[in-house]
DNA sequence: AGAGATGATTCTAT
DNA sequence: ATAGAATCATCTCT
């Protein structure tokens, strides 16, 4: 601190016998024209400025006025500003310039993607809405979870910008009020425009690191938001009973190739959301989003279904010869019914509860059928499931020769399974495999 | 409470 | 873009 003043009048002294204005002015202030006297005249003005906030406000004020009507006050006002320049570029110049530019520009980027920033629009970003459609479909009060999580974003997106409007308006009143202070203060002590106009840059960025904590503590609430939502999506309802049935059904019947095509997860979706919507999805009004959904959780559950059966056929063998079975026996209810009402293409629409309307009666139906043409009487409708099964059973175990245990494996998968356990052509829809198939081949599947 | 079932998600390969 | 596979997370049943 005791070097400060020494350092002043060195500077001063120096800086002052070389300014060419000053030289003018210096024979007229005391009256000494040798240099001791310059030196002593400046290092008394000097002394009384660093001594002035020790004295008396009167005193002070006498003091100042003094001092700003001395001559030399220009003079030594610009010489100091010139050292003060100096050694404070010296000082900041190193400091300056960290760039936070790149984490301003991400959080930007981050606001404007969750629509927090930028234009206002509905439920925020593309994977947010696609967050919230997804999601709405699963609880049952998925369009309440759905509109509060929009009315939270709405309401992180208010906070930010009336936080954000204050801080800008805080930054520029703060500004005004330093600047004044700073142009008030110039009179008095050595302020260069130039340094003012460092202050507000400096003010800025102290500012705008403020808003950068703005901004990254609303993307954290964004994030929370949507981890929040998200893991929502994780909450999952069962599909009921129908629903799964209309799907076990399908798969079953279309065992050898169970790709339902777009068309036909269109046509199960429309489905299962008759039995759904009046369940899981009765708060979801919107038929078409409803139907987008449900989409989805069929491709899931053609998915899941596939993996799982072929991963453990033997698991899934009894729901695959209940589902068979039931498959045949509306199949052969149809059967009966054409051949009494002469139309034995007619589709079964008001088969077994919940059966998917198709024309195709299923794989093991039309194995049993073409294999044992008259064997299968019409006599044997309507009796249990069970009872079909063991007839079923039996008509394969005459036929093929296997045992029952593996007959019943072979059963569903002659076509479809390969050595690898890989469904044949998984990528060829189920509604255009059948005419391709070889000669042995009965499946037939003439849905959509 | 724990096991198993099941829907959803993620990653990789095609 | 879609399927398979692995995995996660939750639901359901015992």
């Amino acid at each position: 601190m005791d070097d400060q003043p020494r350092l002043m009048h060195a500077h001063a002294a120096v800086g002052m016998s070389g300014h060419p204005g000053l030289s003018q002015h210096i024979p007229d202030n005391t009256g000494a024209t040798d240099g001791d006297g310059r030196k002593q005249d400046i290092g008394d003005i000097l002394q009384q400025i660093m001594t002035i906030t020790d004295q008396s406000l009167d005193e002070a004020q006498a003091r100042k006025h003094a001092l700003n009507c001395h001559r030399m006050k220009p003079a030594l006002f610009n010489v100091l500003c010139d050292v003060k320049e100096k050694t404070v570029l010296s000082i900041r110049g190193a400091q300056e310039e960290e760039s936070p530019d790149a984490q301003l520009m991400r959080l930007d980027n981050m606001l404007l993607a969750e629509g927090v920033s930028g234009p206002e629009k509905g439920g925020g970003s593309a994977a947010a809405a696609a967050a919230a459609a997804a999601s709405a479909g699963v609880g049952a009060d998925n369009s309440t979870e759905h509109s509060d999580y929009r009315a939270k974003l709405t309401q992180i997106r208010q906070i930010y910008h009336t936080e954000l409007e204050k801080y800008e308006q805080a930054c520029n009143e703060f500004t005004t009020h330093v600047m004044n202070l700073l142009r008030e203060q110039s009179r008095t002590r050595p302020i260069s425009p130039k340094e003012i106009e460092r202050m507000v840059n400096i003010i800025h960025r102290k500012f705008s690191s403020i808003q950068m904590q703005l901004k990254q503590s609303t993307c954290e609430a964004v994030m929370i938001l949507r981890s929040r939502f998200l893991d929502a999506r994780r909450k999952r309802r069962n599909f009921n009973k129908q629903a799964t049935e209309i799907l076990n059904e399908y798969f079953y019947s279309h065992l050898s190739n169970p790709y339902p095509s777009e068309e036909a997860k269109e046509e199960l979706a429309k489905k299962c959301s008759i039995t759904m919507s009046q369940t899981s999805f009765k708060n979801l009004t919107d038929p078409k989003c409803l139907n987008d959904i449900l989409y989805i959780f069929v491709s899931n559950w053609f998915g899941n279904k596939r993996i799982r059966y072929k991963k453990n056929i033997g698991k899934f063998q009894e729901e695959a010869n209940i589902y068979a079975a039931r498959t045949a026996v509306s199949a052969a209810s149809v059967s009966a019914h054409g051949s009494q009402t002469n139309s034995p293409s007619t589709p079964n629409s008001a088969g077994s509860a919940g059966s998917f309307n198709m024309s195709n009666s299923g794989d093991l139906f039309m194995s049993v059928q073409s294999l044992n043409g008259d064997s299968y009487q019409s006599s044997q409708v309507g009796a249990n499931v069970q009872s079909q099964v063991d007839t079923l059973r039996h008509v394969i175990s005459q036929t093929g020769g296997y045992s029952d245990g593996l007959a019943a494996n072979q059963m569903y998968s002659p076509q479809g399974i390969n050595a690898n356990g890989g469904w044949q052509d998984p990528t060829t829809p189920s509604s255009v495999t059948s005419p391709t198939e070889g000669p042995g081949s009965v499946h037939s599947d003439t849905s959509n």
